[in-house]
DNA sequence: CTGCATCAATCGAACGTTCATTCGGTTGCA
DNA sequence: TGCAACCGAATGAACGTTCGATTGATGCAG
């Protein structure tokens, strides 16, 4: 099972797509690959032709989404942006990109809530959704004196904590997505992550 | 089924906690009506006296957890405190539930990410764990003109936000749990929360 | 070019297991 | 006597997985 084959092949292509939908509605309970075969099309003959069993093709989608947000979250930073500007970039793009993959932002909380995860964790390396990445880039504020001079791992928690809730509270209408709101928001987690002895 | 039974009978008690150890296990799958029954030595029978189903039980479960919650995080909270001082002592009481309370941490994760917390999200009325005491808590900040004047949820998916990602990473270990570390979070908190026009 | 062999891709009926739930019965208190 | 608490074998549905059969593309020997 190969990568490019995964984005090729649109019988796999199929097979994704109904178990995010059916994950989403139905949850990880309430999805047999028999519903996953009707709702693709996909016989399941073909699909355990692709997948030894149900827990390789759930990890497959994972590891399929996962490269999904690693390539949104870090797109569109300029040349000219400074630090604060990709802060406040990276940010938005978790947020908008799990607001507009609703699926795939339920069947991650589900994934990773999972004692799936907790079993497979050693294979996964990466932790949640591109952080490694987060890591780096926060570790960078970090070593600019840009940002408190702290465990990066304080600021990564805070830093996603906020995108997650955030997006958890619009998800269930505590909250309703506004530019005023979300500008608010990156105002909160820059003032609490930025250095405040050598401020900009 | 009376609130006062559930607490007072002992063959509850020994569903609720052998539930819960099951699920903070095996997950939501991989705990059957029969392993319930075996770990808590109540008959199936039994059981199904209590609760109509087993939808049923998780959701009396999680009312349960839920008010175990809602006592602990305002206890401890002194005359003397001034607004900062609670801030931090309800943060940090709940981080330290939920550290305290690894199964229950783990049954409300998986609970609140399932399709069945949307299903029932009506009768549930407040929110994640306390999340009402915690908002008009945080409103009461507000109105005092000590933290932000916006809209109080994004006070509260920030709040909440950072602890539950906090105690995520320590379960995961990419943070241990420190007094220097904790201490350091709440700054980051505060900082963010705080109006910085009126500051304190 | 033809005929044959190979093999991956595809299919879905069938299998054995496991699960939530039922029900007929027993116990012991009021 | 009645009724709530309690029990667990039995039931039927639903599930993950298997397997034998079919198709069509590719390669190669004659």
């Amino acid at each position: 099972m190969n990568v490019r084959l995964m984005q090729t092949n649109e019988k796999i292509a199929a097979v994704f797509a109904a178990t995010l939908k059916l994950i989403h509605t139905n949850g990880f309970h309430g999805t047999p690959m028999s519903k996953i075969a009707q709702e693709s099309d996909v016989a399941i003959g073909t699909i355990y032709h692709y997948f030894p069993s149900k827990d390789d093709l759930i990890f497959a989608l994972f590891k399929h989404c996962r490269s999904i947000l690693n390539d949104y979250i870090f797109d569109g930073i300029k040349e000219d942006f400074d630090y604060k500007a990709s802060f406040f970039h990276v940010w938005r793009n978790f947020v908008q990109f799990y607001l507009e993959n609703g699926r795939i932002f339920s069947f991650f909380e589900q994934f990773f809530s999972s004692p799936y995860y907790e079993k497979n964790k050693a294979e996964i390396q990466e932790p949640v959704g591109g952080q490694n990445k987060v890591l780096d880039f926060l570790q960078e504020g970090i070593d600019k004196k840009i940002l408190k001079q702290v465990n990066v791992h304080l600021l990564v928690a805070s830093y996603i904590g906020v995108a997650l809730s955030t997006v958890h509270s619009i998800k269930f209408k505590d909250l309703h997505f506004s530019e005023q709101n979300i500008k608010e928001l990156m105002e909160i987690i820059w003032d609490g992550a930025v250095n405040r002895n050598k401020n900009n």
